[in-house]
DNA sequence: CTGAAAGCGCTTACAG
DNA sequence: CTGAAAGCGCTTACAG
């Protein structure tokens, strides 16, 4: 007769307790600690579990209750959206999550800004993060400091008590301006982001970038250039990335080329690979071109392009592990710099005046 | 005098409330019901919080008291690590967060198996869960059913109260195998992963996959073929990723080459390409390929690949919107096939012989 | 506009 | 090997 509407009550500890005539407290004995009670009293309780469709204690309880929910952030530089378009970004994101994983761990990505009300440096449950080319001064780094988490930083700036891991800019960019110095190139051009300059001949004294991986590799493409006298020309964009303003400004060094350019990224060196090739100048022939990072892209086009490798797998497995020391809190290193290694392939050659 | 060891007690809303002179709902109100208050008192206790270095609610606590996390999972096909391999795959999760981020939700990556104790599916705590090309029998998508979690499937097969998103593989794969037929083609094979075939002509009779993507796009291909009375070639590996032995079987299928290849990916179709080159054969002057997805690499290498494109943002979108509407108890379309589109470049032409 | 009560589902010592 | 007590830090109705 009529209808019956049954309320499912909600399966927890204290549900099979009853069931199996025990306490709660054996009940979680049963799944967070086998060892505290017979292997039969044990195997009666997931018996019931099971039948009683328990999927295992509740996560956001047991994170209350034990003050550690097995998951680590990892804030980018942007958004999420913006960062994965980045191959080197995303193989950094994979190598810590390997990582972390290895330990037990999830990575979570938080987006930087506000959105619906909520930012996740503050409102999600973690026991750590992993701060990824942030300054300082970005709203998701202060959150996670006021928190108190353990936090590492990655081509981050230093900043007191947060291990920073990195490569070395400087000296991986010093290699790159090395290499065409060696070639014989004199005229040389420095393409980059995170700096506003137009075609503007600079030598190293006023070169202001809100990057400290710019000013790194800023530091190493003026200290070998310098060695040798060369001014270079510098082609920047105040953005974080390759943007319309930085195009027109290749262009325009394009009227009137230099024979070498240092780009800031591997896809900055195709960019001006492409628009130099739309235009007759052939790579390397009458233009040389260096790299950096060693993207997947860099062996694959044609010219194969000269870079700077770092290992991106190598930082990842880096970060993770300084966070898990954090996290038992052993003694983690403050600061560490990753190696690079000039790679030559064939964008880059003699000019073809020497 | 002597040392003295300062016992830093945790700030809660406890510590605020007595600071204060309020209770400690009043506090809780002040930071996520702010209309529950005057502003005055607001004001006075947001202050006395910041002053004692208050992050704000924690959100293990909040989470267990609210029922909700503000984290969504996600679960990949392997680890992330090998996931993250693959550019689709890449552009799938940065669509997804970035949908997700733009409801205030954060994306934890999961990895499927068991490792260092935790289960992620099981353990970590969150609001739902999207499953990417995962079949239903996988371990995590089971423990995630049994949290009674809310709960997408992508690519992933039809499984009861588990909407299902995907591409319309057939349809996709039957414009690529018409596109070969209507240039003359008649010797056409077929590589892909997750079938054991070595360079075996084959009807569409026993086509043995253990993927639902494949035997879509097994099905597209074949009806295709089968209307010219076609019967092609079949290259595949029992593996879910192009490996040795797939490598080494379209080596063989190229020492007595068809005209035309269709592959299950870009990837796979650069592998026949590069193969191809290495002995001599052009493409598409000898041999048309024609790939599956459109990666970024597809127009970017020479020739410009012939493939069939996803627009993998609408699926990332999607899955994240489909999710949401579960999580608000709305309706929710059971199953979603997005549409594709040939987009013919240059690694396809008719053949020689025609 | 403010607060006392009950509860979210688990775990951590500790005593028997 | 088992359980009674206290607590993790917050929020949700509800009454005043």
């Amino acid at each position: 007769m009529g209808e019956e509407v049954v309320e499912v009550e909600r399966v927890t500890l204290k549900t099979i307790a009853e069931r199996v005539g025990v306490s709660r407290m054996t009940v979680s004995n049963a799944f967070s600690r086998p060892d505290q009670l017979s292997e039969d009293l044990r195997t009666r309780i997931l018996a019931a579990a099971d039948e009683l469709g328990y999927a295992g204690p509740d996560p956001a309880a047991r994170a209350l209750a034990r003050g550690r929910t097995g998951v680590i952030g990892m804030v980018l530089t942007n958004s999420p959206r913006d960062a994965f378009t980045d191959d080197v970004a995303v193989g950094f994101v994979r190598a810590v999550a390997g990582s972390l994983a290895d330990a037990g761990y999830s990575l979570v990505l938080l987006h930087g800004s506000e959105k619906n009300g909520v930012v996740p440096a503050r409102d999600i449950a973690m026991d750590g993060a992993i701060v990824y080319s942030c300054a300082p001064s970005a709203s998701a780094f202060a959150a996670l400091r006021e928190r108190r988490l353990p936090i590492v930083s990655v081509e981050g700036s230093p900043s007191p008590g947060v291990p920073d891991i990195g490569i070395d800019n400087a000296s991986g960019a010093y290699q790159a301006a090395k290499h065409l110095v060696d070639l014989g190139h004199r005229r040389i051009a420095i393409v980059t982001d995170a700096l506003d300059a137009d075609n503007t001949p600079s030598s190293s004294g006023s070169l202001a970038t809100t990057s400290t991986t710019i000013a790194g590799r800023l530091e190493g493409w003026m200290r070998a250039l310098e060695e040798s006298d060369i001014v270079p020309i510098l082609v920047g964009t105040p953005a974080l990335t390759i943007d319309d303003v930085l195009r027109e400004r290749i262009d325009r060094m394009l009227d009137d080329p230099p024979t070498a350019v240092l780009a800031f990224s591997d896809l900055a060196a195709l960019e001006v690979m492409e628009r130099a090739k739309s235009r007759g100048i052939r790579v390397p022939e009458q233009l040389s071109v260096v790299g950096f990072d060693d993207n997947p892209l860099a062996a694959r086009v044609s010219p194969a392009l000269t870079t700077v490798r770092q290992d991106i797998d190598a930082k990842g497995d880096a970060a993770a592990q300084t966070l898990l020391a954090l996290l038992r809190e052993d003694e983690a290193t403050p600061v560490q710099r990753l190696p690079t290694e000039l790679v030559v392939r064939d964008s880059t050659a003699r000019p073809a005046s020497s």
